[in-house]
RNA sequence: GGACCCUUAGCCAAGUGGUAAGGCACGGGACUGCAACUCCCUCACCGCCGGUUCAAAUCCGGCAGGGUCCUCCA
């Protein structure tokens, strides 16, 4: 299994740390808005690599936060005359739910900042310890050039950063490029540490959090490419400090989701949100159907494409369920031997082994989908169809693509009988009242 | 101004040295009581120019177009 490590700009043997398990750190959400549907990028492609993972039978722990301390926190909880925390909560309670309605499950670990502040400040106060860190006014911020690769992961070098960035108004650092670890405020929310009254920076609570989670370096930490530089390099930069570590031993970049062509963010005002998308699962579908370091553009029409491959996704496992289940002949523990059946799900892993492409797991998807529609028109090859259909199973699985399949109750069971019995007899027009009964009950 | 990335058929999208996967749409067939669904077939020499090579969409250089990042922005 080979993952691309954005640290090294590699493609790289997955070798975890320890046998078996997988630790995970993805940067979360700042809970001050709806997510929109570049916010779920990351989290269905990173649900979608736990889901592989768990399929290859390891134990994955995998954490996220919940930046529920922030200025636009603040400015929502003005603007609206609530607390942060009723700002905080409700936008963390959208999130689940969008997130849900996306498939991706939700019971990870998910500590929030408000939670960790203690365990901030203490993370702050050691690299203050160690030289690591300064205090200026109340501030404190961390001293950059003692990291001697400082720039690795984004590929920059300090010289560069400082003739390219733009006029430093804060003389109070030492150099332009510290960042700030603690801030003092004296607006809104604010906390009790020996430096100031303030609120910790942005760049420590994922650091401290993975600290306290994991307790050691993790196997992979992920987030948007937009977040290597600052942050993800300033959470390395810390951990070089403390531990001599860069934080993960493999790092993941998901590319951006455009709109438009023009990067989808909520500050540019070009958004739409998750729980305004009516096909949720299509949604997903579309975010895999591009490899995750790519870009991905959205417009109605793309996205529309692959509202219509769900809906054929959604038919032909229905269809297939469906055969087997009202001929009664749904084999659980079935062994997969048909060469061409075996051929897709190879496929299948083998680019899911090759860095998650997901754009090319979806072809063998497509093939699969292929031989499940002939299966299905087929009198009697339940073998094959039963394979088809583990092997679909396996693979939505994988992908999160949900497909709700019940079991045919009795009523609908003689409806479908009497359905074929009256085509057979050629009374069509009593056939075709009873294919819409089964029809507007969803049976067919 | 600095760093980096992208450009494949009408659309979406794989492929990273050996002569273009897949999907959507279109067109042609088949199946069907009708319809839906489904199946089969057809559909590109890879932005432009030059170079390296026996061989390039894939490597190098230039040009054009588009994008991302550059300290409290998530």
């Amino acid at each position: 299994m080979k993952i691309y490590n954005s640290y090294t700009d590699r493609l790289e043997e997955f070798k975890s740390i320890h046998p078996n398990k997988v630790g995970m750190y993805i940067c979360g959400p700042t809970v001050y808005n709806y997510i929109h549907i570049g916010n779920a990028r990351p989290v269905v492609f990173f649900d979608t690599v736990r889901r592989y993972f768990e399929s290859k039978k390891y134990q994955v722990i995998f954490a996220s936060n919940f930046t529920d301390v922030d200025d636009k926190i603040i400015q929502k909880s003005i603007e609206e005359n609530i607390s942060e925390l009723e700002v905080s909560s409700y936008y963390i309670n959208a999130f689940l739910s969008d997130v849900k309605s996306l498939n991706c499950k939700t019971d990870y670990i998910k500590p929030k900042v408000t939670k960790y502040m203690n365990y901030i400040i203490n993370y702050i106060q050691d690299l203050i310890d160690k030289g690591y860190a300064y205090q200026a006014n109340g501030d404190v911020y961390f001293r950059v050039t003692k990291i001697e690769d400082y720039g690795a992961l984004s590929n920059r070098l300090i010289d560069d950063l400082i003739s390219g960035s733009r006029v430093e108004v804060n003389n109070l650092k030492e150099n332009p490029l510290d960042f700030t670890l603690w801030k003092q405020t004296f607006e809104g929310i604010n906390f009790d540490s020996q430096f100031s009254k303030g609120r910790p920076g942005w760049h420590t609570e994922c650091v401290a959090m993975i600290d306290d989670i994991f307790g050691e370096q993790i196997d992979i930490h992920g987030g948007g490419t937009d977040l290597k530089f600052p942050h993800h390099e300033n959470e390395i930069a810390q951990a070089k400090a403390i531990h001599n570590h860069r934080v993960a031993k493999y790092w993941m970049h998901n590319g951006r989701l455009s709109f438009k062509d023009i990067k989808m963010s909520k500050s540019l005002g070009n958004v739409i949100f998750v729980k305004d998308v009516s096909e949720k699962l299509a949604l997903r579908y579309f975010l895999l159907s591009t490899h995750y370091r790519a870009p991905l553009n959205y417009s109605d029409d793309s996205f529309a494409m692959y509202v219509t491959e769900w809906l054929k996704l959604e038919n032909t496992l229905k269809t297939a369920f469906f055969k087997l289940d009202i001929n009664n002949k749904l084999i659980e523990e079935t062994e997969i031997t048909a060469e061409d059946v075996n051929e897709t799900i190879t496929n299948f892993n083998s680019s899911m082994d090759n860095d998650f492409n997901t754009a090319n797991a979806i072809t063998a998807l497509q093939s699969l989908l292929r031989l499940a529609n002939v299966s299905i028109r087929k009198q009697d090859d339940f073998s094959t169809l039963n394979q088809v259909y583990k092997g679909l199973i396996y693979m939505t699985e994988i992908l999160g693509l949900k497909v709700e399949l019940n079991p045919i109750s009795n009523e609908n069971r003689q409806i479908y009988l009497d359905w074929q019995k009256a085509r057979k007899n050629k009374e069509f027009s009593e056939a075709d009242k009873l294919r819409k009964v089964l029809t507007d009950r969803g049976v067919i």
